[in-house]
DNA sequence: ACCTGAACACCGTTCAAGT
DNA sequence: ACCTGAACACCGTTCAAGT
């Protein structure tokens, strides 16, 4: 059953291999690694090829989010009270996206976030949602909780992203601004604990949006 | 004074001219409008000599963006509290970035947001440690306040980027995860305002962080 | 010192042509 | 229906050469 090994034509590859061969590229090699030529080589076809099972690269790249969004779904939400089920769901993007970071950089260079994360996100609206809040307040929560834990990741996977030294510290920083603390300073320059991070700051945005057992 | 209009050799550019150059090509077509040739048609001159002048795209970004964060220095810090200060700090940086969306964007797509941001975060650092924080509670709050901010601009900024439509609001969204309420699938979905959620979202952060007058 | 012309090694995409 | 070869219009970067 299934595809035959080898048909009458060319090479017995559809849409899926593709886009399956391109999630192993961007995993191995980095998300800059996904061009059409390099994918095509990888596949041992031409870019032509791609261009007839699959679009575009827009397109390729769409399909690899939502391939690798749905892999992603299914761990369970713990907790007893709304808030710690809605910190829950918040963890469970945040753990996700640290577990895959090489597809998580290529969604966010290419602001495809929303789609990759998208079945954590409606889980985490479904919370919410059991914990009373409707309407714009549930909207306001839900966007609130998402763009922290967002902003969070885009500070803790900059290190290994194409950020070259030179924008990170210059020494100079110290000698203009010298009024401040080394450990303020670090800051702004080093990398630091953003497990604890998460959870102060997610806490406190959850807090301060979502009512708790004695409001 | 200043440079001779035209000199003997042939064109009477130095390395400031192609950073503001750059810098109104972002301004006035986009970050993508950002190429060594585009740049170099924009100033008569060949791709070479812009190499001669800066040493590669890097470095002209880098440049690029160091210059406008000079400029976007300089606005005063109101407010008789330190949370009210602090907060002042951190509109700063979100105001900034809204009136120059065009190099914030640029910034963000390579990787030197705290490159530009710079001067107004170490205004917020110094806010921070006049609230009396220092060591690695200032360090965490001010990581907190930047990355919340960042996130926030993330989603405020999404919507005049380069994202496809279809990245937005797949109509299966409804159908698979129906569950969600309108008003919740929205905040999914659909721009908010982002104004009102800037002020409650970094005031929560600001307050676990910052301790307030009668704390 | 400052600038050009030509070339190299890449991109994404398309189009006519093959089987 | 599925795949190739060649081409187009772009990239960033380098190198020898001009004045």
């Amino acid at each position: 059953m299934g595809k035959p090994v080898t048909t009458g034509r060319r090479a017995g590859l559809d849409r899926d291999d593709m886009v399956c061969a391109a999630l192993a590229l961007i995993e191995h090699e980095g998300p800059a690694a996904l061009t059409m030529r390099r994918l095509a080589a990888a596949l041992d076809v031409t870019t032509t090829t791609i261009y007839w099972h699959v679009g575009s690269r827009d397109e390729l790249i769409t399909e690899v989010i939502r391939h690798q969004s749905e892999r992603q779904a299914g761990r369970p939400i713990t907790g007893t009270t709304a808030r710690e089920r809605v910190m829950c769901a918040a963890r469970h993007v945040w753990d996700n996206a640290l577990d895959n970071r090489a597809i998580t950089s290529l969604a966010h260079q290419t602001g495809t976030t929303s789609l990759l994360e998208h079945p954590l996100e409606v889980a985490l609206g479904r919370e919410l949602e059991s914990a009373g809040l409707t309407g714009e307040p549930a909207a306001r929560a839900l966007r609130a909780i998402l763009s922290t834990v967002g902003g969070l990741l885009v500070l803790a996977l900059r290190n290994e992203s194409t950020v070259p030294e030179e924008h990170r510290a210059p020494a100079l920083w110290a000698a203009t601004h010298g009024e401040l603390a080394p450990a303020t300073i670090a800051a702004l320059t080093r990398p630091g604990d953003y497990e604890d991070l998460f959870t102060s700051t997610v806490q406190a945005v959850i807090d301060a949006h979502v009512p708790g057992p004695r409001d």
